[in-house]
DNA sequence: CTGTATGATTGTCG
DNA sequence: CGACAATCATACAG
């Protein structure tokens, strides 16, 4: 019976269902670009759907010889009632006897229905077996968040969300790609030298937004610029030799941490 | 097909 | 529980 709950859970033996793709679309809707997530995981249902299909109708076509089966032997042994005595406690025996037959059958059947669905979970679920790239957007926004950052990369719980909700990844994705991404960037620093100084340059004109904006709050006037809209031209300096030469030990101190609060 | 990039998992440590 | 390090397994480019 646990076989019959599980295959229950799985959605197999349970209803038809149709509100479970609507919140796949709505999800897949909410996330905009990006339907990484859910186009596997519509492949999975249509996996899932045709082993439904196929047990169901193995099922029926079981329960339909059983009947037929029942029905057979009913017929016989009215045959032979008319020769000899037959007790309705003999029919009734030989009923249960069909049916126990053909219900171990349907265990086989259920029991190999959920074995099937368990590879479909083990091939399809592990996000480590199918794995897919984070969008170029999504890369983005955490990339530039890590550098903007380098100093002390780790993003708090609420930062975590917030990147998550921007990325439509979920929080543990984005605890993952820190991870990844500072055992990586220390591991070999030349390495990531080029992405370090294009996202500490593109940061550093939104930082121009707001420094520009700070400037015309306070009185002076430049000639091209009345509000936020438009953008600086490049006035950014940028060492080629060493753009980013903090230490990248973050682990035990955090004194290069004060200095570059730039959280506007 | 081969090498690299990359997201996820596992085990260890504090 | 979170960070780190090593590792896995796939994606992707050459």
């Amino acid at each position: 019976m646990r076989l019959d709950n599980m295959l229950l859970a799985e959605g197999v033996s349970g209803p038809e269902k149709g509100g479970g793709s609507a919140a796949a679309a709505a999800a897949a809707a909410a996330s905009g670009g990006s339907s990484d997530n859910s186009i596997e995981h519509s492949d999975y249902r249509a996996k899932l759907t045709q082993i439904r299909q196929i047990y169901h109708t193995e099922l029926e076509k079981y329960e339909q010889a059983c009947n037929e089966f029942t029905t057979h032997v009913m017929n016989l042994l009215r045959e032979q009632s008319r020769t000899r005595p037959i007790s309705p406690k003999e029919i009734e025996r030989m009923v249960g006897i069909i049916h126990r037959k053909f219900s171990s059958i349907q265990m086989q059947l259920k029991q190999s229905t959920c074995e099937a669905v368990m590879i479909l979970r083990s091939r399809f679920l592990d996000a480590r077996r199918k794995r897919r790239n984070f969008s170029k957007q999504a890369t983005e926004i955490l990339n530039e968040y890590f550098y903007s950052h380098l100093s002390n990369p780790y993003p708090s719980e609420e930062a975590k969300e917030e990147l998550a909700k921007k990325c439509s990844i979920t929080v543990s994705q984005v605890s993952n790609w820190f991870g990844n991404k500072r055992i990586r960037y220390k591991k070999n620093i030349g390495k990531f030298q080029e992405e370090a100084n294009l996202y500490a340059a593109k940061t550093a004109v939104t930082a121009a937004h707001a420094v520009a904006a700070a400037v015309q709050n306070n009185q002076t006037n430049s000639p091209t610029t009345p509000n936020s809209g438009t953008y600086p031209a490049r006035a950014i300096k940028h060492p080629e030799g060493q753009s980013v030469k903090e230490d990248p030990r973050w682990r035990p101190s955090e004194f290069g941490r004060a200095e570059e609060a730039a959280a506007p």
